[in-house]
DNA sequence: CGTAAAATGTTGCAAATGCAACATTCATTT
DNA sequence: AAATGAATGTTGCATTTGCAACATTTTACG
C-alpha cells in the first residue's frame, strides 16, 4: 500500500510534518474517534493499526462500509463521514495523523523540491482510494449473493496469481463487505462447494473455475 | 461540478495542455471509446458530452456502474476499466482530452506558478469522485430495495435543499445505479406511494417523511 | 487455563426479489 | 406526422434472500 510520506528522506518528513501543522493522535482499541474530530476539511492517514466506517441502521443493524488498514488515508473530503449515521472505530491500537486539507498547498511547502513527491504520493493514494471503491461497487452491483462471492474470490485470486490462499477477513466480516445476510451467504457458500466452486478448510480458499 | 482548469486564464489553460502534451478527441453517440486507447496511465476528462461505464454480464445483461458528464474524469487509474468486460460508451456527442498521467508532475510544468492552481484542482476532482463512489456504496449496502430508493431519493432532497425535484435520470436507470431489477424497483415505489412516502408525476418527485 | 465473546454452520419459514411477458406511454428520428 | 425504439407500469410465479433461532467451534482475554 502506498504512503502519503513514500521517497521522502526522515528529515524532510519531519519538516513537510511541521509545515503542514500534522497531528499525531493515538488510540486504544474499539474507539470512536470522529466524535473529538475537528470539523475542517482534513485528510488521516493510519499510521498503524486499522479502523472500520460503520453505518449504524435505525433499527440497529451495524453495516462495516469499509476497513482501513495502515498506509491508508481518509478525511471529510474523501470518506462519507458527514453522516451521522456512521461512524469510525479503530479494530485495535491505532495512530493517526491528522493533516488540514488547506495545508496541502500553503505557500511554504511548494517551495520545497521534495514538494512535488509529496504531490504525487498524495495523487496515488488517492486514485488507490478510488480503485478499492471501484472494486467493491463492482462487486455490490453484483445480481445475486452467488455471483457476489464468485466475483470476490476470482479477485482474491487475481491479486496473489493463485488459486488457493487465505481470507483476509472473517466470513462475517465478508457478508458485511458484500451486504448480504451472513447466514444466506453461509448457504451459498455450501452450494458452491457442493458445485464444486470452491473449497473451503477454515481461512484456506481454493477456487476451481 | 469542480473542473480541471479552474480559475486559470484561457492563455495559461493552452500553455498547460500543451506542456501535459493534452489530445482532445471527438466522439458520437453510442461509441465505445476506450477500444482505441492506448494503455498507459492516463486521465481522461469529459469536456462536454457524457459517457457511461457498462459492465458486460456473461449471460448478456449490462450493468451501468457509473456514468460521467462533462468536468468529471477518469482513467485507468481512477476507473475500473482494466476489467475487459467493461466498456465506455458515449451517451450523446462527447468530446475527451486525455492526459498522460506521469505528466502531470513533469519538469517543465512546476515551473510555473498556475501549477499549484491545476494541482488543487486535480485533488479536488479526485476527492468528488472519491465522494461520488463513497455515496453510491453507501446506497447499494442497504439491507432492501425499499432502503435503496428511500435513501436515494432522500440524498437528492438533501442536495437541492427541497422536497420536490425531478429525477435527474430515468428510472431504467436508476435501476441500474442501485442495482436492482428495474420492475421490481417500479413495484416497490408504487408501494412507497401507496404507503404515503412519495409521490411520483412523471419525472416530478416529492418525498414525504 | 478457563471463561466469555465472537464466529461459524444450519435450517425452517416468510418476505423480497428477479425474471418473463405484456400493454401502454413517451421520446426521437426521418 | 408517422414510425420506430425506449421507457414505464403491471403481474404471476419461481427463486433467492433475509431473518430468527439454535448448536457448535474458534478466538480473545483476564
Amino acid at each position: 500500500m502506498a504512503n502519503l510520506f513514500e521517497n521522502i528522506s526522515e528529515k524532510n518528513i519531519l519538516k513537510l510534518k511541521r509545515i503542514l501543522s500534522a497531528n499525531t493522535a493515538k488510540y486504544k482499541k474499539n474507539v470512536n474517534i470522529l466524535s473529538n474530530v475537528n470539523p475542517d476539511n482534513f485528510i488521516a492517514l493510519v499510521d498503524s493499526g486499522s479502523v472500520q466506517f460503520i453505518f449504524n441502521d435505525y433499527d440497529g443493524n451495524k453495516t462495516i462500509i469499509e476497513e482501513l488498514n495502515a498506509g491508508e488515508m481518509f478525511g471529510n473530503l474523501i470518506s462519507n463521514i458527514t453522516s451521522e449515521e456512521i461512524t469510525c472505530v479503530t479494530k485495535e491500537d491505532t495512530q493517526i495523523t491528522y493533516i488540514e486539507f488547506d495545508e496541502i498547498t500553503n505557500d511554504e511547502i511548494i517551495k520545497n523540491d521534495f514538494y512535488i513527491i509529496f504531490i504525487k504520493n498524495l495523487i496515488k493514494l488517492l486514485t488507490d482510494q478510488l480503485t478499492t471503491r471501484n472494486n467493491r461497487i463492482e462487486l455490490l452491483t453484483k445480481r445475486s449473493t452467488r455471483d457476489k462471492i464468485l466475483a470476490y474470490f476470482k479477485n482474491e485470486s487475481q491479486k496473489r496469481g493463485t488459486k488457493k490462499f487465505n481470507m483476509p477477513m472473517t466470513f462475517t466480516e465478508l457478508a458485511n463487505y458484500l451486504s448480504v445476510d451472513r447466514s444466506a451467504m453461509s448457504r451459498e457458500i455450501k452450494y458452491l462447494k457442493e458445485d464444486g466452486f470452491l473449497e473451503v478448510n477454515g481461512k484456506k480458499i481454493t477456487i476451481d473455475y
